[in-house]
RNA sequence: GGCCCCAUCGUCUAGAGGCCCAGGACACGGCCCUCUCAAGGCUGAAACACGGGUUCGAAUCCCGUUGGGGCCA
């Protein structure tokens, strides 16, 4: 097991789970469950002006929603960056020692003017070298980099991608107030968490050459590196709070199913054929970071919409209720027991893409319409509409038996006694007991809604049209 | 600005030289079903960024252009 699959999701709290990151997570997490290997969650902290314990445990929030699990990780001590300033310390100590880093004390301004120049000569710039051989004791700590040839980094995804070295300069690894830089740490913490492959975003490939330098310096072997490509907006440029949701929560707040929210990820840049709905089973068994597309995706909310209400569909009302509980109490409404709710339920989810969509076609379950459609009020709460809904109430309410079968047997045999289509029935029917003119099968509802409140509703809309009446 | 990455319908993608005058899915249009809304079935419109090569043959390989993204900040 000495080659046991490791990989880590190393977020920076500097804010919520977004969807590209928690892509990045899920590609990680497939790909260790996919190898029998460890996911390992890491805080990427350093930048403690921006990072946040509110932040942190949002993260952790969001990741443990999507289903997400690591094996290790926080809560346990030693996965932030900010309890491991020690073990940075310990290997640029190291790296100075051997000679593989300098100290220099060239001045900012200095540094900036010859970034300017080099920008002005159409060239990249790279730091001058002057204090590569003064033999400092202090200051900031680069790294020494071969100043011939060239790194190429053998991406899972990618292929060999070459750096020359005269682009790569002796990078900074410990600022000259004592902080570690990113790259440094990154490389650092990698190697003693024995991380087997590196998945993350396309935008740290640019750091890779500088950063397997690094690993060689220290004299560590390589990881596998695999550099996944970012999530754009509709516009194709870098998705952020412009172009709306970004958050795994906002996703979460809207009703979206997480595993519909995974199978959206995964499909993201990743396919296999023509399957579109894949269970977490199918994701763990198909999923290889090698069939990952190189290239960026739009983040398309309507196509995640539909997914969630692929999944709404397919659980089954039981599975749903509780789901379902949280968002009833958020819209201001009390739910039945668990049982009625998975039967209403049953009713309303292949109408509805999310769990707060369900709630709001389904509010009638909930209450007593407190309005009535106008258009289709003018239509149908009308003084012979009070008529039928009078005949109505009259056999329902003499019906022995009370379920969806029984009821629509009234409504066929008032139907024929009238001369009028079965339509006409139901959507007064509709109307008067949701207050609107779309629900599940008006049957199913009054069965559901049950007897009492089914002539309570009746009773209420034939109230009204007297009312009008008078007025 | 330099370096790096990327480029198939509006969007997600299949496609790893002939199976493709390009397949699936979302969204969109039409028809059917129907107590409404959905769901479902059938169906329509819709793409290989451009230009050069290589090859008997290219969406697939190579070069360039353009466009987008990233890193340096």
């Amino acid at each position: 097991m000495a080659d046991a699959v490791r990989v880590r999701f190393a977020p920076s709290p500097t804010g919520h789970l977004h969807v590209g990151s928690a892509r990045t997570a899920l590609f990680n997490w497939l790909y260790a469950r996919h190898h029998r290997g460890s996911f390992i969650l890491r805080i990427e902290d350093t930048d403690r002006s921006r990072s946040t314990e509110e932040n942190i445990g949002s993260i952790v929030e969001a990741l443990e929603w999507l289903g997400l699990d690591w094996d290790e990780g926080p809560p346990a001590a030693g996965y932030r960056q900010t309890e491991r300033f020690d073990i940075y310390r310990a290997h640029a100590a190291r790296l100075l020692a051997a000679g593989r880093a300098y100290y220099c004390d060239c001045p900012r301004e200095q540094l900036e003017r010859e970034r300017q120049a080099a920008q002005a000569r159409k060239e990249t710039f790279r730091y001058s070298g002057r204090c590569r051989d003064r033999g400092l004791a202090a200051g900031a700590l680069r790294l020494r980099i071969p100043q011939e040839g060239a790194t190429v980094v053998d991406d899972l995804v990618h292929g060999p991608v070459t750096f020359e070295h005269a682009q790569l300069d002796d990078w900074i690894l410990v600022r000259t107030d004592g902080t570690p830089t990113y790259n440094f740490c990154v490389v650092v913490d990698d190697v003693t968490m024995r991380i087997t492959h590196v998945i993350r975003g396309d935008d740290h490939l640019s750091n890779t050459p500088k950063q397997i330098l690094c690993y060689e310096a220290l004299g560590y072997p390589l990881p596998e590196m695999a550099h996944v490509s970012m999530i754009l907006g509709a516009d194709r440029s870098r998705l952020s709070k412009r172009h709306g949701a970004t958050s795994v929560q906002a996703f979460r707040d809207r009703g979206i199913l997480p595993d519909a929210m995974v199978n959206y990820l995964a499909r993201l840049g990743w396919a296999h054929g023509d399957q579109e709905i894949f269970t977490r089973a199918d994701l763990v068994e198909l999923f290889d970071i090698k069939d990952v597309a190189t290239s960026a995706a739009v983040f398309d909310e309507t196509k995640l919409e539909w997914l969630s209400h692929e999944f709404l569909k397919r659980l089954p009302g039981e599975a749903l209720a509780p789901l379902v509980r949280p968002f009833v109490g958020a819209a201001g409404l009390a739910a039945p027991d668990d049982g009625r709710l998975a039967r209403i339920v049953d009713t309303l989810k292949e109408r509805a893409k999310t769990l707060v969509e369900l709630v709001q076609v389904g509010r009638f379950y909930f209450a007593r319409p407190a309005s009535w459609e106008p258009a289709a009020a003018r239509t149908y709460l009308t003084p012979e509409g009070a008529v039928r809904v009078v005949l109505l109430a009259e056999r329902l309410g003499a019906l022995a038996a009370w379920d969806a079968a029984a009821i629509e047997g009234v409504y066929r045999a008032l139907t024929a006694e009238l001369g009028v289509k079965l339509v006409e029935l139901a959507q007064l029917t509709r109307l008067a007991v949701t207050g609107g003119t779309a629900s599940p099968p008006i049957f199913e509802v009054l069965a559901l809604l049950g007897r009492d409140e089914t002539l309570a509703r009746l009773q209420a809309a034939r109230a009204r049209v007297l009312a009008e009446g008078a007025a």
